[in-house]
Parts: structure tokens; sequence; C-alpha cells
DNA sequence: TCTGGGGTCCTAGGACCC
DNA sequence: TCTGGGGTCCTAGGACCC
């Protein structure tokens, strides 16, 4: 069975638990990641419900809500209309997120400071390996333990689960929030994850969830033992995997911090408030949001082969075309007329679009582009070169004066007279004023 | 005043080549 | 003129995650 280990117990774990044997992994998860530095941050929110997401006038929806503001209802990604019908009286942010890649980065270092087999997942989890004996003999509750009182004093908190794999880890994190340490002890993971739905297991949304009902399957147990030509219909290769999972018995690799995992893709996305029905509108949608890409691009020195232009009709229905370019590339001023150019093949005059969003991917990771970079010929046959250094220059503008101090007459226009303001303004979450154009 | 934005991975069909 | 198969690349779409 699981055990509830408190954080901040100080009796031994190994009195508690026993040796452990085999593999031990864990999976930190900082409790309303977003909302809790938010509180930290501002000590008379302390205590009130806070929520950290979109405007509620504007299809925005609810990134975190602090545990005060669960309390009325409030979850991830709820319409944030219906989150302030719920709870009118919350206090609400659009975020800081150069600050929460602060406060992860040092919470990433204290597990690197633990072990040096840490996965990050995303800004606010992360699995690591504790096995003992692979990096350390002591015992891995004892650790995770450490681990939760050294997060706390940076001022948020964390819950943890501890099993002998990933999916054990993971799930056993979400039985006891906030603050928790969930425990299944080697040899349990079987009668742990037998009776849970299947949706509790990452990998299973509510599409395979649906299939599996239709075969009678609603239990990770009853999973476990499933014919696996029928799972073959659901997950297709990956069926023996799911199986095995949820049996209790995948192996896991953590691996080490520094096999850093690659970029594949850099895009950027906007709803709109009101729809876009002109064309010079999206077009105007399609420039600004390709900035924003191609400065990303170039901070991270990445340059990609394909452009992807997506649209979004009304809410769920969606179309997405891309194009491989002659050369990687970095530079907006190559890309964005691209994107332009893939808008006639998914839309048609007067369609209203809710949602326009523009990406580059498929990069050369270690391949000899940087020179090729500054000599390109655009698809237009313009010396992009000049062009390129234009971008550059207005990145080191941004970089000190702000992310909308200056930008392309195009979509300055279009900010300022066709698109009403509202549409286009906190594209970066600050610095709504354009201040300048060039 | 219903439903974001950042991603990754997989699949299926068609084009194309041998 | 009719025929098959395998391999690879490209593209669009969808499932899933936080």
């Amino acid at each position: 069975m699981d055990n509830r280990a408190p954080q901040d117990s100080n009796a031994p774990a190994f009195e508690l638990f026993g040796p452990w044997e085999g593999s031990a992994i864990g999976l930190l998860d900082l409790d309303a990641f977003f909302a809790s530095v938010e509180q930290l941050d501002h000590p008379a929110w302390r205590g009130k419900p806070v929520i950290v997401g979109g405007d509620p006038d504007k299809r925005g929806v609810v990134s975190t809500a602090s545990y005060e503001a669960r309390v009325f209802g409030v979850r991830s990604a709820m319409p944030s209309a219906q989150a302030k019908r719920l709870c009118p009286q919350a206090i609400w942010t659009h975020g800081h997120f150069d600050r929460y890649r602060e406060m992860s980065a040092q919470v990433m270092a204290i597990l690197a400071d633990e072990t040096p087999f840490v996965d990050r997942v995303s800004i606010d989890e992360a699995f690591f390996d504790i096995s003992p004996g692979r990096y350390s003999s002591e015992h891995p509750v004892s650790i995770c333990q450490r681990i939760a009182a050294r997060v706390s004093d940076l001022g948020v908190t964390c819950s943890i689960g501890l099993g002998t794999n990933k999916t054990i880890a993971k799930i056993a994190s979400e039985r006891e929030k906030p603050r928790g340490l969930t425990v299944v002890v080697p040899g349990t993971e079987r009668t742990f994850l037998a009776p849970l739905p299947v949706r509790a297991m990452s990998g299973i949304g509510a599409s395979a969830e649906r299939e599996l009902k239709r075969l009678g399957i609603h239990t990770l147990g009853q999973l476990a033992v499933a014919d696996q030509t029928a799972l073959r219909r659901v997950f297709g290769v990956n069926a023996d995997v799911m199986r095995r999972r949820a049996q209790g018995a995948e192996v896991s690799r953590v691996s080490a911090l520094d096999e850093a995992d690659e970029v594949k893709s850099v895009s950027n996305e906007r709803t709109f408030a009101h729809d876009l029905r002109e064309r010079a509108d999206i077009e105007a949608a399609i420039s600004l949001l390709g900035e924003s890409v191609g400065r990303r691009l170039r901070k991270r020195g990445l340059a990609g082969w394909t452009v992807t232009l997506k649209l979004k009709y009304s809410y769920g229905s969606g179309k997405s075309a891309q194009r491989k370019l002659s050369h990687p590339t970095d530079d907006e001023n190559v890309f964005v007329p691209v994107a332009r150019e893939l808008l006639d093949g998914i839309w048609s005059q007067g369609m209203p679009v809710r949602l326009v969003g523009v990406g580059l991917s498929d990069f050369n990771l270690h391949g000899g582009v940087q020179t090729d970079l500054f000599c390109e010929v655009d698809e237009r046959g313009a010396q992009s070169s000049d062009r390129r250094e234009l971008s550059v220059a207005l990145d080191q503008v941004r970089e000190r004066f702000g992310a909308s101090s200056v930008g392309y007459g195009r979509a300055v226009r279009f900010d300022g007279d066709l698109i009403r303001q509202d549409k286009f303004s906190d594209l970066d979450g600050k610095d709504r004023d354009r201040s300048s154009i060039l």
C-alpha cells in the first residue's frame, strides 16, 4: 500500500518504510506554482483567492488558481468568465513568467544538488532518480523530505511522489496536495494502481478513455490484464508499453541533467477577443506573431526549415498548413511572407478567425547553418542579409527599451487602426504601448 | 461574455524513387 | 501496357501534456 510520510518527519525513514529495494524515482510538483509565487511576492495576497490567467471578458482561461480560490471550485483550464462567476472577489493577474522561470530554476538547482539524474518535465515538475547506490546510498524517503524542506525555504511548497518508476511517482505525487509526500513501497505497485481509473495514468486522455470504456476497461487493474490485440486498436504500437505501465512494471530512465532536451519547435499563437474577418487583419496578426517568433529564435540561436501557419475558425475547428523553406532561417522577413502565402490554402474571404498561430520547426541543431544565415537569399530573391541585420538591431532596441517599443510599420498600423488596441496589446505579457514607429 | 498558449509525439495518406 | 512492393519524405491532423 501507499504511505503518506510527513514532509517534516524526524523519524528515520528506514524505520517507517524499511530498506529500499531497487529503483527510486521521484516526481516533484510545485503546488499551485504561479499563484504561490504571486502570493510570495505580494504579501497582501496571502490567504486570499488569487487567479493567474487571461481576462474573463476576452476568451481567457485560468492558468493557476491559489488553494483559496479552489475552495470556490475554480480550476486550471477553466474559462476565466466561469471562474469570475464562481469567485468574483478573486485577485486577478496575467502572471509574471520571467519570475516563475527564475523560481523554477532555483528549485531545479536544489534537485540537481541532490542527484545528477533529473528530468525536467515542465516549469513546475521534474522527475529525479535517487535509487540507492546510483548516486547516493541515503534512504530515498529521507532525500525527499530534505528536498521538500529546501523548496519550502524558497517560499513555495511542493508535493512529491516516490516509487520505483515514473508512472508510479507521477500518480503518487497527485495523491496528497499540497505539501504531500506519497511513497509507494517497492513491491506494492500493482495493488496501488489496480483500483485507479485509467485516466489517472498520464498518456491516457479523453479519447483513449472513451475507447477503453467501449472495451469494458475502466481501471488500471483491468488494463493490466487486457487482451493485447484489443489494446493495439487503442494504443497502436504502444499497446505493450501502456499495459506494462498499468502493471506497475515500467522500467524508467531518468537522464542526467546535462543531456538537455533539445527544442523541437518555436511558435506563438493568439486567440482574439473578437474574430478577425479581414485579410489585412489576419496578415497583421501573422506579422506580429512572426516578429515574436523571430526574436525568440535569434535569442536561442535557432534556425528552422519549416514554417507552420495555424488558424482556428470556431472553437474546436481549425486548420494548419506548413511549408519547407530552401534554407533554415530565424528571420521573420523570410518566414512571415511564406506564412502569408500559406493563408491562401486554408482560408477564404470572409471566414471568421478566432486564433492565429505562427511557428518554426525542423531545426538544424548541429549543422553548419550559422554561416549560411548571414548570406541567405529569401524566397523572393531579396538581399535578406541587410534585413536580418535590421531584425537583429530591433532585438537590441527591444532588449533595452521593452518588447513593443519598436515594430514594423505594417504591424503597427494595424495595431493602431484596423485592429483595435485590445486585440494586440500584451503579446509578450508586458509593455502595452508602442512608443515609436520604424 | 465558454473553452489559452506553449509544446511533443504519432498516424495516415500521397508523392516519389528504385 | 500492366503490375507489385518497399522505403522515404512531406504534409495535415489529432491526442496528449502542463
